[in-house]
DNA sequence: TCTTCATAGTTTTTT
DNA sequence: ACTATGAAGA
């Protein structure tokens, strides 16, 4: 917006520009929320630009894509898309794989290695847990998986978290958890293949063990800049300081008391004793909110106010007092989700702004679906941050393996998942076979293939001709991969392997949706390469988009249609963005702090600090809601609020009923939902002592003739016959066609027409009836 | 070897 | 309510 002429350090309050101006050592920015952190590390940027400083020589890490494009857009009009296009911005991941591409001989690793995502990563050790012949109750692949991460943050070796762990193991009878790791690391190896972690670990190694390559991106980067540096875990702060030294040019911003991932591996001391790490160390302190009003700063610093281990910080706003933050109870998720969407038509009617100015926000993802159906209810547009992202389906997942074992044949986890899809007749025994054979040699399963004269593979000759034309289709890619973009590739491989012919079998709507995202896949690799050769990039190759399509964790939201949406995410991936209005869903105990982090202080004051975080995006009004029933595995669990709400200050709260909130909710129900079946739901919940009520419970409903309700209902077998019309939320609406049971429990065949016959089981199903 | 069906276990957050 | 796994049938 700002013309290039401007004078940006106007713009700027005090600290702001003490913060901006100061180039002379090391320098840290705390900076509280809505302080005017990346105002701060964009104009330090163009700041560092005008004082000509060349823009290749500036490393501007940030923690997410989403931060790292923000930045971008910034920063460009303000020097110009081609100044800005220079910058090395980017995430921690992203800028330190193009540097281990490059170096990749040096730590062993070929260039083209593939990135192990969390699944990869889960199925590998599974593996490993199993060939070990380990009790899979004792040794869980996940809580492995977490060990390992955090000793990868920590940097640790295998031998040394032995040396370190290895009592410890013992004790709880996981004496094999190192070998485990061992073992990992030995099979990411030899599959050419790194996980997320490893990223970060072996750029360590790099620097450290290459005194050349270290000394060529120190002479490089004379200025570099970390942003949320409270969530750097010990890795990434290592990595800073290797390529900062010795003249340590560099700020870092953060805030203490948004620390919110050190369940992967961050650690706030990295922040809190900076000092040490850089001896001169400058501190600046942007403590005025620009964001929000009074109320909402006061409410959430009265609330973080209860963490015990911080550092000082007084965040105030100048802005008006506002209304006070809203905490309504409803009496269940169903009805919260309805509330919300409730109050976000009232409010957009009165106010006359647009659903972007509105944010939901809640603790998992799990709980976007009641909120996405009374949105939807409502004809409110929304759109989802996050949750299931589109490379981990897995149709795109099994095409991607396909790209992956082209690029890196030894790519082992890629070519488990696709070597028998399509069904070619490679069955569980010989992929035993196989994987054992590469065990034994310590090579990747390919190199079996690849050299089947060197390694005897016990198979019949049947098998082996299979095995020979999955190696030769392989191959074929690989000869073409040499020849051809990304695009023309991607193409050939569609053709070959029948991923989508095999899709276009069956009618299913499943199906179809996925010969949708595998088009959807396929145009997305098309427009990767368009772009690219635009920019005058010739030889577009399969590695660049696979190396951007396994960092992408956050879909690039392309909304194509300039729709006005409500946004609906984590309060995690809330950090950093800001919105007019915000709802906070489910301020519950055992979910709001989650009850997986509940058993220490530290997990207690990293949920509260996500809670803040949460509050803090608010710039008018905030609204938490707290249900005292929730839909959660299966059953419906009582709730109690969340003990956070305590810890604020009332005089910022104000607490109201769902009953006495917009009252035309009673002079004109929605249609669509039945709020009458909710309350006398909920009032017999309520009444007496029973915890959790998980029966479907008859005589609740009224059911001929009444209007569709929401899918709420549950039913018996009384009430059904064959004939009966029903809607259910996710297939429709369908004809029962006969009634039955599946393993003892009363169950129903519907069929939904286009969606297909299904069965059902009643205790689950949730439908309505809508004529019998 | 592949498909279908039944059962058990499961949900925190993300690069 | 969903997925991952295991057993039985084709």
């Amino acid at each position: 917006m700002e013309s290039p002429d401007y004078n940006y350090l106007d713009s700027l309050n005090p600290q702001q520009r003490a913060a901006v101006e100061y180039c002379d050592g090391p320098s840290l920015v705390i900076a509280g929320a809505g302080s005017g952190k990346t105002r701060v590390l964009t104009y330090k940027i163009v700041h560092l630009l005008r004082h000509g400083l060349s823009p290749d020589r500036i490393l501007a890490l940030t923690f997410t894509n989403k931060a790292a494009r923000e930045m971008k857009n910034r920063i460009a009009p303000l020097v110009g898309h081609h100044t800005a296009s220079r910058l090395w911005m980017g995430t921690f991941h992203s800028i330190f794989l193009r540097m281990l591409r490059r170096h990749a001989d040096r730590i062993g690793f070929k260039s083209g290695f593939t990135i192990y995502d969390a699944a990869d990563t889960k199925s590998l050790i599974k593996l490993i847990i199993r060939e070990l012949a380990l009790d899979d109750k004792l040794y869980k692949a996940s809580s492995i998986a977490s060990t390992i991460s955090n000793a990868k943050n920590a940097m640790m070796t295998p031998e040394q978290y032995a040396a370190n762990y290895g009592d410890q193991d013992r004790k709880a009878r996981r004496a094999m958890t190192s070998r485990i790791f061992e073992m990992y690391c030995q099979r990411c190896k030899a599959a050419n293949a790194m996980d997320f972690d490893d990223i970060l670990f072996y750029t360590n190694i790099l620097l450290k063990d290459n005194e050349d390559v270290r000394d060529y991106y120190r002479e490089q980067f004379r200025y570099i800049l970390v942003d949320e540096y409270q969530d750097t875990n010990f890795a990434q702060h290592l990595i800073v300081s290797q390529i900062s030294r010795p003249k340590n040019m560099l700020c870092v911003v953060g805030d203490d008391a948004q620390s919110i991932y050190s369940f992967r591996g961050a650690n706030i001391s990295n922040i809190i004793s900076l000092e040490k790490v850089y001896p001169g160390l400058q501190t600046f302190k942007l403590e005025r909110n620009y964001r929000s009003t009074k109320n909402i700063v006061n409410a959430a610093g009265s609330l973080i106010s209860a963490n015990t281990r911080q550092l000082h910080k007084e965040v105030y706003s100048e802005n008006e007092s506002g209304s006070p933050v809203e905490i309504i109870s409803t009496y269940s998720d169903i009805e919260e989700a309805y509330v919300v969407a409730n109050r976000i038509n009232a409010r957009k009617l009165s106010e006359h702004d647009s659903y972007e100015d509105y944010a939901v926000l809640y603790r998992t993802n799990a709980q976007s679906r009641v909120i996405e159906e009374a949105l939807r209810k409502r004809n409110i547009n929304y759109r989802i941050v996050g949750g299931t992202a589109f490379y981990q389906r897995k149709e795109v997942k099994d095409a991607l393996a396909y790209f992956r074992l082209t690029i890196n044949p030894d790519d082992d986890e890629a070519l488990r998942r696709i070597i028998n899809y399509p069904a070619r007749g490679i069955g569980e025994t010989t992929l035993k076979k196989l994987q054992s054979a590469a065990s034994d040699a310590d090579v990747s399963m390919w190199q079996i293939l690849d050299n089947p004269d060197k390694y005897k593979l016990p198979v019949n000759s049947g098998t082996m001709k299979k095995l020979n034309a999955f190696h030769d289709m392989i191959s074929d890619f690989i000869g073409d991969d040499g020849k051809s973009n990304a695009y023309e590739l991607g193409q050939l491989i569609f053709n070959r392997t029948g991923i989508l012919l095999v899709l276009a079998h069956d009618n299913t709507p499943e199906s179809i949706s996925r010969q949708e995202n595998l088009s959807e896949m396929l145009a997305g690799l098309k427009e990767f390469v368009d772009i690219r050769l635009e920019e005058g990039d010739s030889n577009v190759k399969m590695t660049d988009f696979l190396s951007e399509v396994q960092l992408a964790t956050d879909q690039d939201e392309k909304d194509k249609d300039d729709e006005k949406r409500v946004t609906l995410m984590t309060a995690h991936a809330a950090k950093g963005l800001e919105f007019k209005h915000v709802y906070i869903v489910g301020v519950e105990e055992e979910l709001f702090p989650s009850s997986m982090a509940m058993s220490s202080l530290a997990d207690i004051e990293e949920e509260r600090r996500l809670l803040y975080v949460a509050i803090t995006r608010a710039k008018e009004s905030c609204v938490m809601t707290y249900a005292k029933s929730r839909f959660r595995n299966g059953q419906i669990k009582m709730m109690n609020p969340s003990r956070f709400i305590a810890d604020i200050n009332p005089k910022y709260l104000k607490f109201a009923d769902s009953d006495d909130s917009p009252r035309e909710k009673r002079h004109s129900p929605p249609e669509n939902i039945s709020l009458h079946s909710l309350h006398e739901t909920s009032a017999h919940r309520h009444t007496g002592t029973n915890p959790i009520v998980n029966a479907p419970r008859p005589g609740l409903r009224k059911v001929s003739g009444a209007a569709p309700a929401g899918i709420v209902a549950q039913h018996t077998k009384d009430e059904l016959a064959a004939g009966v019309k029903i809607e259910h939320g996710k297939f429709g609406i369908g004809i029962i066609l006969s009634l039955g049971s599946i393993s003892g429990e009363d169950s129903i065949s519907v069929d939904f027409g286009v969606m297909g016959i299904r069965k059902l089981m009643l205790k689950y199903a949730r439908f309505n009836i809508l004529e019998s």
